[in-house]
DNA sequence: TGTACATCAGTGAACGCGCGTTCACTGATGTAC
DNA sequence: TGTACATCAGTGAACGCGCGTTCACTGATGTAC
C-alpha cells in the first residue's frame, strides 16, 4: 500500500459531505461538481474517480443526509413518549434554526421535487430514505383517527417537509413562522391545545 | 395599427402558458428558454420581447399556476361545507391525476424548493400564491385543535404540497398512493374514521 | 541508512454542449394616397 | 383599386459562460534492497 490506508476512502467522505451541503443549499442543479471539489479542497477532476457521475453522487448525499436527520430529530428525547414525544420530533424538525441552514438536517425538503426529476436511481434512494426514516418514527408514534402509527407517520413527513419548503421560500419571516407553528399543531393535534393555551399565557 | 388588435398580447399568454407548463413538469431550471418558446410555436431569441429575463417569467408562471390551482381546487363543491367540504378539496389536491400530471395544476409542489433560491421578485410570488390560496380556502375551512382555520389552512397547504411531492418522488406507485391516502387522513380528522370505515367496508 | 523505483490520488487543461441573452435583420401586416 | 411604404412581432445566428466529463500527466508516498 502506497498510501495511508484510509486515505481515499476519507477523502470520498470529504467529497460527500461537501456533496450533502451543497446540493440541499443550493439544489441539485444549483450546485456544481466544480464547486463540490473545492469545497472538499480538490479540483473537479479527481471526482469521476470517486464517483461515477453527478447524479450517482446525489443518490449517496440521500444516504448520508439521512444519517444528519437522526441525529437532528432523535438525540436526547429518550425519556418521552406519545404525543409529547412526537411533538418534540416535531419541534426541531420545525424550528427556525432547521429553516435556516438549509444546508444541514433532512433532505427532503430542499430536494425532493429535483428527485423526482432525476430518475430512477436518485428516486429509490429518496425512498428509502422516507420508509428508513417513517420505520425509526413510527414504533413510538401514536395512532391518529384512520392512521396507524406507519400511516401517521408518512403523513407526518409530508406536512414537515412540505411546511419547512414553504417557510423557505416565502420572503415575509412573520408568515414563514406561521406556517411552522400551525404545521406543529396539524402534526400533534394531541398537544395543540396546551400548545395554544401555553402560548397565550405567556404573552399575557 | 399594423397588427390585429391584441396579436402581441396573445402571444404572450401562449408563451406564459408553455412557462407554466414546462417549469412546473421539468423544474425552473431544468425547463430552457428554447424548449418554452418552441412549445409555443417561437424561436427562443422573441422571448425578450415579452419578458424582461427567465426569472420574472418564473414570477408571472406563479401567478398564472394559481388561476388553475382555484379551479382544480373549488369547481362543482358549492353544495358542501365544513370538513366534507374541506374533504373534497384535500382529495381533489391528492389526487392521482393532480400527482401523475404535474405539468398542470399547483405549483407549490415543482416549484417551491427553487423559487426559494431564487431572489426576491419570485419568492414574493410564492408568498402571494400561498396567502391568496389561504384567503379563499379560510372562510369554509373549520378550525381545528389550537388552529384558527386561518392557520389551519396554512398548514393543510404545507401538508398537501409536501405529500404532493413526496408522491411524486417516490419510486413504488404503492408507497406513493399511501402517501397521498394518509396526508388525507391527517388533513381531515374530522373525516378519517369514517373514510376508514368505509374503505374496510369496500374491501370486504 | 540511502537511493531507485512503482504506485496512484489528485491536477488542470481541454472537450462538446446547452444555457440565457443580444441584435441586425425579415417579412407579413395594415395604411396612405 | 393599386402601389409604395412604415411598422414591429418574430427570426436565427452569434455571444460568453458554466456545466459535466475525460485524460495525459504530476508528484508525494511507501517499498525494495
Amino acid at each position: 500500500m502506497r498510501y495511508p490506508r484510509d486515505h481515499k476512502q476519507r477523502t470520498r467522505r470529504r467529497i460527500l459531505a461537501a456533496a450533502a451541503q451543497r446540493f440541499r443549499k443550493k439544489g441539485f442543479r444549483g450546485a456544481g461538481v466544480d464547486g463540490v471539489m473545492s469545497a472538499a479542497g480538490l479540483t473537479a477532476g479527481g471526482f469521476y474517480a470517486h464517483f461515477p457521475s453527478k447524479r450517482a453522487l446525489l443518490a449517496d448525499v440521500l444516504r448520508a443526509s439521512l444519517e444528519e436527520t437522526r441525529v437532528l430529530l432523535f438525540a436526547g428525547l429518550d425519556h418521552l413518549e406519545g404525543p409529547a414525544w412526537l411533538r418534540s420530533v416535531v419541534g426541531k424538525y420545525l424550528s427556525r434554526s432547521h429553516r435556516d441552514g438549509p444546508g444541514g438536517g433532512c433532505a427532503l425538503p430542499s430536494l425532493s421535487a429535483e428527485v423526482a426529476r432525476e430518475g430512477k436511481v436518485p428516486r429509490q434512494a429518496l425512498q428509502a430514505y422516507v420508509r428508513q426514516l417513517a420505520a425509526e418514527l413510527a414504533p413510538r408514534t401514536p395512532a391518529a383517527p384512520g392512521l396507524e402509527p406507519e400511516d401517521r407517520v408518512l403523513a407526518t413527513i409530508a406536512l414537515l417537509s412540505g411546511a419547512l419548503t414553504l417557510a423557505r421560500a416565502v420572503e415575509d419571516p412573520e408568515l414563514s413562522d406561521r406556517i411552522l407553528r400551525s404545521a406543529r399543531r396539524l402534526a400533534v393535534p394531541e398537544m395543540a391545545a396546551e400548545a395554544d393555551l401555553a402560548s397565550r399565557n405567556s404573552r399575557g
